[in-house]
DNA sequence: GGCCCCTCCTTGAACTTTAAACAAATGGCC
DNA sequence: GGCCATTTGTTTAAAGTTCAAGGAGGGGCC
């Protein structure tokens, strides 16, 4: 597919504008970011296959749930955090519960609802593995990058982050779906 | 999991140092990362599976195949472009090919080599959906960054994305799996 | 109360990805 | 030529994800 450099815009008022597309520097950028997040992405998940028996997303489900008061979170709420499905999120806690590193319980206050719980196996896993992936990270990413750049990257994707997920009412949001 | 701003080094030659934590600030830089990542990628799959009825991977692979010399690619080569595995790329081979918009070839210099070859039918996906889909990642992206930004993004992006893929012989490369 | 719509979460099937094993062909080496 | 390690690509099964549907409870409204 070749994606011209840039384009002149239609004359009026037809419905099927020229396209946008991306420069030739904004090619390269967007190629750059694909192939990052997607090596990245291969390469934790990895890590963490290896070293700790679980994929990237659900090392990071034990990560929010220890950080919860009482080790535990509503569904909804630890999907909303993990930027994941309720469906997702429900067959996963299945297999963690399986491992023995979470565990469901009962709200009370709503009987539709259901906490998961970071049971004392989970944590002690997720102390195990810690040192591991965090060193995983450094080297993939914050030894290799500069003090700005560190700033600038969080920030930009802070922007793609909350651009994805605006507060009006009907966005698609993966955990309303 | 609580994360320790910092840690002093542990004395002397002892293999299990104390990890190298994440500061608070590295932590919020590595949480945007991760919720900008998982949202696009969501956003982007949702998006092209619904105009294009394949996902996001997919639909790189056929802009890969499009780009190339008389719209082929050796299956290894298209794998090493699209920073997956063989065997990954294989099974979506063939379910493309299902579509009838990819077919294989055999290759003539080498009889275990095999051409993805992008059919008409495939090119002509890929010029209805391609408007779709740069505006989808305008909107969610490149609208949204400075000049600066984007040509920051670019560069963090291709150290990132460089790193992970050494030219030592024995690198952990997903085409090499 | 009864009704209706919405939220919460789960389920099963279809699809995609990973992991491990494999056949066939290549290429270096003797 | 013959041998052996490597490369190429596929295959099978298991694991993970998405999609569509559904049961059950909440909460407003009459």
């Amino acid at each position: 597919m070749k994606a011209p450099a840039s384009a002149p815009t239609t004359g009026s008022t037809a419905p099927p504008q020229e396209p946008r597309w991306l420069t030739d520097e904004e090619q390269r950028v967007w190629r750059w970011f694909m192939e990052g997040a997607t090596l990245l992405d291969d390469h934790l998940d990895r890590q963490l296959q290896r070293d700790a028996g679980m994929p990237h997303v659900y090392y990071g489900l034990l990560v929010k749930l220890a950080e919860a008061p009482r080790r535990r979170l509503r569904m909804t709420e630890l999907a909303m955090l993990a930027k994941i499905t309720r469906s997702r999120l429900s067959h996963a806690i299945a297999r963690l519960e399986k491992n023995g590193w979470v565990r469901r319980e009962d709200c009370p206050d709503d009987k539709r609802g259901q906490f998961a719980v970071l049971t004392d196996e989970g944590l002690k896993v997720l102390r195990q593995t810690a040192p591991g992936h965090v060193e995983a990270v450094r080297q993939a990413v914050f030894d290799r990058l500069s003090q700005e750049q560190q700033k600038s990257l969080g920030e930009i994707m802070r922007i793609i982050a909350e651009g994805l997920q605006p507060a009006e009412a009907g966005a698609d949001l993966p955990w309303l779906r």
